[in-house]
DNA sequence: CTGTCTTGTCGAAGCGCTTCGATTGCCGGA
DNA sequence: TCCGGCAATCGAAGCGCTTCGACAAGACAG
């Protein structure tokens, strides 16, 4: 055991008396081997402790084992969701036996570049991807294999997972007229994301609206996230304007605990005479008082399916160019 | 230009009309080469875009260029700390050209066996050490290069990295009394922290008390952290104990929004004739009302200081066994 | 004007693995 | 009995890179 210079599969193939290549096929299971000589091999690998030198493989077989992860390190981005989706990307990659590099955004698309051409990855998970994403292009032109979270504004060819925010403004709107409400409001989110995901925030106001024919009156309005008292001015506007409205539906996070307090002002008691659910990727929900019902975003599924796409596209196999996935609502 | 098949060191010597030898010596300085041949093969290099097949590179060199980072994923850390952490260590990881691997903590000792005998990292940032870590022990048994964030019992032959928890007690304790307290309290951590992390809270303890010498009266307690009640029970007998009291350090961090509910009922004025200072890796401060002065865990410096240890010790110089880096007092 | 260093460059030998024929027995059908 | 066919295994040829020893040319001292 050259327990310096590490066991290779020479060392293994000499231990169990067979040839390398003969190793080699029983630990891919590219060709047939006997039961015998497998469990021979198998043996000398466990005592051992063989483990492929990554780079060796990797320069033999032009498969790395190893995915890259791009995450938005740097920004004030949602870091649970972050987290758990990070967490997520591991465990699902590992369970395909791959490893999982870790990149940040400010990497850039020089970065991709970098990775592709080093073949230090087999493929790519690109998260929080923008509208118009540099790196989306230079993605296409890399044909690296990946998968995105979230949609650029121009999809073709690629393959994209997230949230079904469409289901998420219906979820609300379901929620508030299953406690009762008849008379139901979306506060959106501000114009900085509108700008900055296209689509996302119409969805989530589509689905809300669209389940809110069920009742008497459902709206939807834009709200600013940014200072406290243009919050609290905008719900006292929509208060104002629907004395009759008992359920309220935020989708938008910093603004939450401003409307809390805005509604307590007006004298309106939260999770008896109104209801209030939050659409936000953090349990903001948590952190108000009362706590409020949300929709969260599901990262570790999310994360899952796409490794779980990745690794079929490594393999081969056709994924969907899209996939929604169902939100989750959590009433405390 | 062979786009599909990858640009080779081969490619870039045809180019340059050298030897890949010595493509090779101009990219590593490994050997002296003429100027004019250098610029050759640069401008070969940038002209086809060449970057070094990773896997080929640690087969030869025996040096993968990726550091693996094991952080506890799973459970209920801190996550806007881990998430710095992260952010810093890949960052200060590229800077040196090295990638980052993402391990979880569940992955564990095989775990690092698997990466050190695969050779597909040259070392190991361990994050979240525990006392009592059986990573700690399969890390001394592999050899493999690392740093740790935190001390385990046996820190011996080890690096370690990890806040000055002492540094944190005596700045709070000094904030205060920089405020004109003269009677000053620190609430503790929960028992359950102090079996977890020995040291670690009394470290803090020490470095309050001492600093604490210099005014009329200084103490600690510990303090509950799971269930309201007792949290402000423990406020109160405080507050009996010593009506002196002007100034309080909180080393809990769940605690700290009840101990704020107390201090309220008490009639306390904090920020005015009362005043609070928070010790904890999140921005607690930032969550309540008004908001607290706090120590916090600079995690980004530890992350940079980890990394930077561990790329001087692959490079084969010597790096000091403990590093103990210096809170900062937030003030709001 | 030799002999000895330097300096700059080249060629070849691996690094540890996968993979592609080739080879060896062994079976059953003719 | 002979031979095609198949299953199990081997050997060798790379994958793209680094690195070591060689080797031309000058540079320089003697």
């Amino acid at each position: 055991m050259n327990a310096s210079r590490g066991v290779t599969i020479a060392d293994v193939a000499a231990r169990a008396g067979v040839a390398a290549s003969t190793v080699s096929y029983v630990l891919s299971g590219k060709r047939s081997i006997s039961p015998a000589t497998a469990q021979r091999v198998m043996d000398a690998v466990a005592e051992l402790g063989y483990h492929p030198h990554a780079g060796a493989r990797s320069l033999a077989s032009r498969r790395a084992g190893v995915i890259a992860m791009m995450l938005p390190l740097r920004d004030g981005m949602h870091l649970p969701v972050l987290m758990q989706f990070a967490s997520g990307a591991v465990t699902e990659a590992r369970r395909h036996d791959q490893d999982v590099l870790l990149m940040t955004a400010d990497e850039g698309p020089a970065g991709l570049a970098r990775v592709a051409a080093s073949s230090i990855v087999d493929g790519l998970i690109l998260m929080d991807v923008e509208v118009r994403d540099p790196r989306v292009e230079a993605l296409r032109r890399l044909g690296l294999p990946s998968v995105l979270i979230g949609f650029p504004a121009d999809a073709a060819g690629l393959t994209c997972v997230d949230l079904d925010f469409t289901a998420a403004g219906r979820e609300c709107a379901s929620y508030l007229i299953g406690r009762g409400c008849r008379d139901i409001a979306l506060l959106g989110a501000s114009e900085v994301v509108y700008e900055r995901r296209t689509g996302f925030a119409e969805r989530v106001r589509g689905g809300f609206l669209a389940r809110g024919e069920a009742c008497d009156h459902a709206e939807a309005r834009p709200c600013p996230d940014d200072d406290p008292v243009s919050v609290q001015r905008t719900v006292k506007e929509l208060l104002a304007a629907r004395p009759e409205l008992t359920g309220l539906a935020v989708h938008n996070e910093p603004a939450v605990p401003h409307v809390m307090h805005a509604l307590a002002d007006a004298g309106k008691l939260v999770g008896e005479d109104f209801h209030v659910v939050v659409i936000g990727p953090d349990e903001v929900g948590e952190r108000v008082h009362p706590r409020l019902p949300s929709v969260l975003v599901p990262a570790e599924r999310l994360a899952e399916i796409a490794v779980g796409h990745l690794m079929r596209k490594l393999d081969g196999f056709d994924v969907p160019d899209s996939t929604l996935v169902e939100p989750q609502l959590t009433v405390r």
